[in-house]
DNA sequence: ATCGGTGCAAATGATTTGCATAAGT
DNA sequence: ACTTATGCAAATCATTTGCACCGAT
């Protein structure tokens, strides 16, 4: 709960809809969207703005508490915990697999070996098929 | 100029805003944001319409003569020829560096192999700092 | 009292779409 | 001629912003 000791730190107040939003994200080990955090916040507590949430989810990112990622034309979601850097999203069934950190060390070394280029892979999220969905038609 | 050959094998039309369009994407090896070809578009033929760059665009990008990458909140396109399939983009000054196509191979099989997840690196793009910015502030 | 937080409504900005007209083949 | 393409304007859709009011410290 290291975002909730962080608004204070912050001089920022915890609102309980600055909780339930908290408690979106880290209830779920899933990616969530805008869309899904909102509805899960207006679930249960109605009348609860859009921006409120989108405000939210600003300051816990650039609090470093959520990440945030790009995936087709909307932006997920993520706590920011340890120990699952990266996740793999199915793209047939939207399952979600937590991925190792160091699967991404060798390219990181190529790149930077063959083209001095430094590249920065926080929190990646890669689309491709899942374990179950591999062998089935589609 | 397979771009335009198939036009053609698909009973469209080869109009002269689409050739500028196939232009303005074959004649640079960086990649372009919609606005940019659009302006590179209107400068040569003003009046052409923005709906009809996107229009293009999605077409191109159906018939994989066009990639299409999500980065921050625009699209960037790019020709699909062969022999360089990813791209580093400087966050820094902008700079594009084509890169080999292999270094995504041992993570394509980490991940096959930990996680039975097939994953689709097509045309990645990563940003991160370029050889020349590496050093500076900033 | 003061500063931050919220809801609301309106603004943004990229991309898409409906439709009447223009232009390739 | 016949079908596809284009320009225009309006519609979307996710996200952001301005503002007056509310609430915690």
């Amino acid at each position: 709960m290291s975002c909730m000791v962080m608004f204070k730190e912050k001089g920022l107040k915890l609102t309980p809809q600055r909780r339930l939003i908290v408690n979106a994200i880290h209830g779920t080990e899933a990616h969530l969207t805008a869309e899904e955090i909102i509805g899960y916040v207006q679930t249960r507590m109605p009348g609860v703005n859009k921006s409120t949430v989108y405000r939210t989810l600003q300051l816990l990112e650039e609090a470093g508490c959520v990440y945030k990622s790009e995936l087709g034309d909307q932006s997920i979601y993520h706590h920011a915990e340890e120990g699952h850097h990266h996740h793999l999203v199915c793209s047939r069934c939207g399952r979600t697999v937590d991925c190792a950190e160091d699967v991404f060390l060798p390219i990181e070394r190529a790149v930077r070996d063959k083209y001095g280029f430094q590249a920065g892979f926080k929190h990646m999220v890669m689309s491709g098929l899942c374990k179950e969905c591999r062998g089935k038609a589609g």
